[in-house]
DNA sequence: ATGAAAGCGCTAACAC
DNA sequence: GTGTTAGCGCTTTCAT
């Protein structure tokens, strides 16, 4: 079972007597090629089960590969499939394919990622700009004409395309939420120190809700927690103050998960949530979860439409692009706020 | 800004002043060059932004390329995601990139990406296959040395490794489960009819379990249903019969949000449920949902370490790799079964 | 309608 | 330690 040699456009041609050009036509649909020859190629390269190969065409051809590179901080992270899945589809027509890789948050995964990218001469880069990363080295590559797009969060360095959820606005739709349920305390729980564009922009929403309302911004209401059960201890840290809030906004899906595991574990069904980002069964909890939804489909369509607009020739000046989260309302936010408690 | 030209290994030895190849020997660390000249090229490939170009490299090598092509039904499916973030960490050091693409279940689609990912030249190939495909004609590439595994589900017409869940001793499991609990007539809501491997095996898994308690088939308390809102409505129909189920079995996630939604909506505190296939939040519902795990980075590391040993010369039998499912016991469960109600 | 030769960017094989 | 030549599999260019 020797690894044979895989044939070739020359042993194709060679077996139906013709040149290799001539075959290449037949396959290319390129120039002339009698109907009596072309069956006779078909036939060999069926017989021979030849497959060009891409490389050594794109390495003649010269310009980029049909590949679109991605580099996602984990592939298993069902929000960036969500996101490659839209991509895949709206560049599907174009024939290009994903190669993708996992940065791990890690500025070296991801440069090592970019670089092997480059080296395969994609068409597009898409990015998820890991914190601490400067994408300088991406100028020549813009400027040559490869586009390159930052997704969720924007990038150091380069003025490129970016596509970002409304962080900002949506923790500032889902807080207001709340906040128009009659709770005036409302605890943050999230992922800190706010390093990272995503959890920064999601701070300040809040902040902005609640100056908004004429509410004090309380630090002693605002936790960290980075895992499912860091945001357990947090919760029940923030429901054992003096002054307790009555309303807790989650900052992330995971910390969503520790915050409505540990309110169903103590069963306090006193205290009102909302999450960012949605989860599957959130509808099937009691009371069903409320969430300010981000949209990953729509941000790979737009990334992608983008970053095809660039390859058309578009050179217009680099833009931020913010696809709106939704605030979906499912019923956890109307739990009661006790009255007589102004802030 | 035009688009120029990305420089060559030649431009890199002309600014240099030395031969293509001293350059090439430099960067891929073959052979000896002298320190001096070692830095005047490094810094020469840093100045002009040199990348090689890895599709030329290859070419010349000969030999597969350094990539992996994965075909999913669904890259936004976070159970493939899973499997290629595990697919990916087991190769990692191996240098190799994930080419990935969904089939959408379609057999055209999968054989459109297979036939593009050998025109690459990947150097393993990993399938999750469609119905209805015929993979024959990867015959002479498995035979001249590339790995073919298939994920998820067996593959047809060609004898290769594949790595599966244990579906049908899964749900035996989850299934007998319930009847430790008490229960005499459990419902099973599944996508059907089974022409999917997986759906077949876990409806075997659900027969078995009842045969070994001796229990009766039941058709009528089989139900169908491809979404959440399908699988609602087969719950209210199952639980509408004369003689109703007091537990429902889940074939898959979706399906179990369909029947725990549906029980949440209509305050059925008395049905008890199992699911095939973990969901986040599981444990945050009340009950929290006892289901029969899959393991996805196990699957994923299996398929690639034994592509790895084929592609390492590992010439022996093609294997079925089962990886086993871990039943989670969480509650959902152990509601009680009426009691004098033997079938 | 077809073929011959040259060359894409790189490295293997052999010089020196 | 370094350069030269040839050639990977394909397509471009120019013949015929």
């Amino acid at each position: 079972m020797a690894a044979n040699r895989r044939p070739t456009l020359a042993d194709v041609a060679r077996e139906v007597g013709v040149s290799a050009k001539t075959v290449s036509r037949v396959l290319n649909e390129d120039g002339p090629a009698s109907a009596q020859t072309r069956k006779r190629v078909l036939a060999a390269v069926a017989r021979l089960g030849f497959q060009p190969n891409l490389m050594a065409r794109n390495i003649r051809v010269g310009g980029p590969d049909t590949t679109i590179g991605l580099v996602v901080p984990d592939l298993g992270n069902p929000f960036f499939g969500a996101v490659a899945r839209s991509i895949e589809d709206t560049v599907g027509d174009r024939g290009l394919t994903l190669l993708m890789g996992s940065s791990a948050d890690d500025p070296d995964r991801e440069r090592n990622l970019t670089d092997k990218f480059l080296a395969r001469r994609v068409s597009i880069l898409m990015i998820t700009p890991t914190v601490g990363a400067d994408h300088a080295y991406l100028r020549s590559h813009r400027a040559a004409g490869m586009p390159v797009v930052f997704l969720d969060r924007p990038g150091v360095g380069l003025s490129t395309d970016s596509v970002v959820s409304s962080n900002r606005a949506g923790t500032h739709e889902g807080v207001a939420h709340l906040i128009a349920h009659g709770h005036r305390r409302i605890g943050f729980i999230a992922d800190l120190p706010t390093n990272l564009y995503t959890r920064r922009e999601r701070l300040a929403g809040y902040r902005s809700a609640l100056q908004e309302a004429g509410l004090p911004y309380d630090r002693s209401l605002v936790a960290n927690a980075h895992d499912q059960h860091t945001a357990a201890t947090a919760t029940s840290q923030l429901l054992a103050l003096p002054n307790p809030p009555t309303a807790l906004f989650a900052g992330n899906n995971i910390v969503a998960l520790g915050i409505v595991t540990e309110l169903s574990r103590t069963r306090r069904k006193d205290v009102a949530v909302v999450a960012f980002d949605d989860v599957p069964l959130a509808e099937a909890l009691e009371p069903a979860l409320t969430v300010v939804a981000q949209d990953p489909e729509e941000i790979g369509r737009m990334a992608a439409t983008t970053a095809l607009a660039r390859l058309d020739g578009d050179r217009t000046r680099a833009r931020t692009l913010t696809v709106p989260t939704r605030l979906i309302v499912r019923g956890s936010a109307e739990r009661p706020a006790p009255v007589g408690q102004e802030a």
